[in-house]
DNA sequence: TCTGGGGTCCTTCAACGT
DNA sequence: TCTGACGTTGAAGGACCC
């Protein structure tokens, strides 16, 4: 364990809440749910206002309704989080270059090996002044941990929460863990966390005096030593920057469970190219195909099958998928599908055959006419199916479509209209939609109800939070008028006054 | 209205090669 | 040729995290 505090652990508070707290100003004080809204939605972030009602983190989404039904509801903007997360971990990299991003709201940073903090005031001076950069940058608040490891760190952000900054002092952290609960520790979840009450355990101080011989035998080797050695504050774990990707999949929950198992193979042809369109983005291949299903009772299985070699081939994967799906019982429906493939290579045995083949052609001292099955010289899809080359995506987007497709307007979201500016969508449904003309800077909005094919209405892309002269505070006496008056086409719609309901989402 | 989505890591067991 | 020990790999499931 070093000897100062210098690891540092930022927490973005109520993360994506707060970033729609920051766009939308009517929405400033309430409480508000960001998570999916249909019927087997999760909550993924819920404003401080809103936990007030008890509601938290991976709540049903009816549960949390009926705890705050008055709160705003709204879908996730990944888009506007990830840029406000690229401005913050920018400047965590002003401090070091050993940033370790956990999340979009969330990194390790090693303040010493940045060179600007190595004892107990340089880092709390750091740390108090990168909260301040992130509130004039973002406009949002953030918490900060400071310790000599990355497990106190992250105790310590949280303590801090919200908006606050939390330092422990080395030599103090067996008597500030001591009395915790062991849920505290990372790594202990609701299994283990039983598993140690069961066993009369239930404080980190507990775990210490067990002794290690006990926490093996408890939880096994890895877990069982690497819990002991936390509850006695030992934490050797390097913040590390770069780290490589193991799996990418795609999976979806379906509204309602799905018995037709023609359906489910058209889901998991789906899901198998939705993986490969995310594979190649990344630059990568894989070898072994994983399916996942979860069936109507919530039980839970996966199938897979090992490729000779990497592929990000979608006829490839298809087909693995399709096979995994015949060994799998969906009788009684499924709620669930997945497709994921792991092993990861950023190359595809595609190519090394192709490479083979060149070289070969090369050595015999031939042409490569006919050797060479794309112009591009990159080889793509041996099973047929795809056709466009690795990092091209074949699909073109909605937008290139002729046909006229219903308009879907997603709770939360921001669109422009002709006469009225900027705003967001409040809610939606019967053919009506209900926007709020309002910006980051501006007081908070009106409201105005449109058809739903109204022309005038055309989705917008989310606003700065702050306005780019970084000035942050003082930009909010200027925003625009909003006090157009209405001539609007509807009325409001019958949801409660205030209420934000995600109408319209999923169908 | 019970229980998302995208990951990582660990454990157990079986098969297989040496 | 048979057998046991051991390491590796693959498959499946579980726990955990954000």
């Amino acid at each position: 364990m070093r000897s100062a505090p210098t690891i540092l652990h930022l927490d973005m508070d109520a993360f994506y809440a707060s970033a729609e707290q920051a766009a939308k100003p009517s929405l400033r004080g309430k409480a508000v749910v960001v998570g999916g809204l249909g019927p087997r939605g999760v909550v993924a972030t819920a404003s401080y206002e809103a936990r007030r009602f008890g509601v938290h983190s991976a709540m049903p989404m009816g549960q949390a309704r009926r705890l705050a039904p008055n709160a705003a509801y709204l879908v996730p903007r990944f888009g506007l989080y990830r840029e406000i997360s690229e401005q913050v971990m920018g400047l965590l990299r002003e401090l070091s270059p050993l940033v370790e991003p956990l999340s979009l709201d969330e990194a390790f940073v090693d303040l010493e090996a940045g060179g600007v903090a190595d004892d107990e005031a340089s880092a709390r001076a750091v740390g108090e002044r990168l909260r301040a950069d992130i509130k004039a940058v973002t406009g949002l608040t953030g918490s900060v941990g400071l310790a000599a490891s990355k497990m106190l760190a992250k105790i310590a952000s949280e303590e801090a929460k919200p908006d606050g900054l939390r330092l422990i002092a080395p030599g103090t952290e067996r008597a500030l863990l001591g009395p915790m609960s062991v849920r505290t520790l990372p790594g202990v979840g609701p299994a283990t966390g039983d598993h140690l009450r069961r066993a009369g355990i239930t404080t980190v101080e507990e775990i210490a005096e067990a002794g290690e011989d006990e926490l093996v035998r408890l939880l096994g080797k890895a877990h069982g030593g690497s819990l002991y050695a936390m509850a006695l504050a030992h934490d050797e774990r390097p913040v590390v920057a770069e780290r490589d990707t193991k799996s990418v999949s795609v999976e979806d929950t379906y509204d309602v469970d799905i018995h037709d198992r023609v359906r489910v193979r058209g889901e998991v042809a789906r899901l198998a190219d939705r993986c490969v369109q995310r594979l190649r983005a990344a630059g990568h291949s894989g070898r072994t195909i994983v399916l996942k299903v979860r069936r109507f009772d919530f039980s839970t299985l996966t199938r897979s099958e090992t490729l000779r070699g990497p592929t990000d081939d979608p006829g490839v994967v298809r087909e693995a998928a399709a096979r995994l799906l015949e060994s799998v019982d969906t009788t009684g429906g499924v709620r669930l599908l997945g497709v994921g493939v792991t092993g990861l290579a950023d190359y595809t045995q595609e190519d090394l055959f192709a490479q083979a083949q060149a070289q070969a052609a090369a050595e015999a001292g031939v042409s490569d006419e006919g050797a060479e099955p794309e112009s591009g010289g990159e080889v793509d899809g041996a099973g047929g199916a795809g056709g466009a080359s690795p990092g091209a995506p074949q699909d073109v987007g909605p937008e290139e479509s002729a046909a006229p497709v219903e308009r879907r307007w997603a709770a939360g979201h921001d669109v422009r209209h002709a006469e009225y500016g900027h705003g967001w969508v409040q809610g939606s449904g019967l053919g009506r939609v209900t926007v709020r003309f309002e910006t980051p800077g501006s007081e908070p909005g009106r409201v105005r109800t449109f058809r739903t094919d109204d022309p005038l209405l055309v989705p917008a892309e989310p606003l700065p939070l702050v306005e780019p002269s970084g000035v942050a505070g003082l930009s909010r006496a200027a925003g625009p008028s909003c006090a157009v008056e209405p001539s609007v086409v509807g009325e409001a719609l019958p949801a409660g006054a205030g209420e934000v309901a995600g109408l319209g989402e999923r169908g």
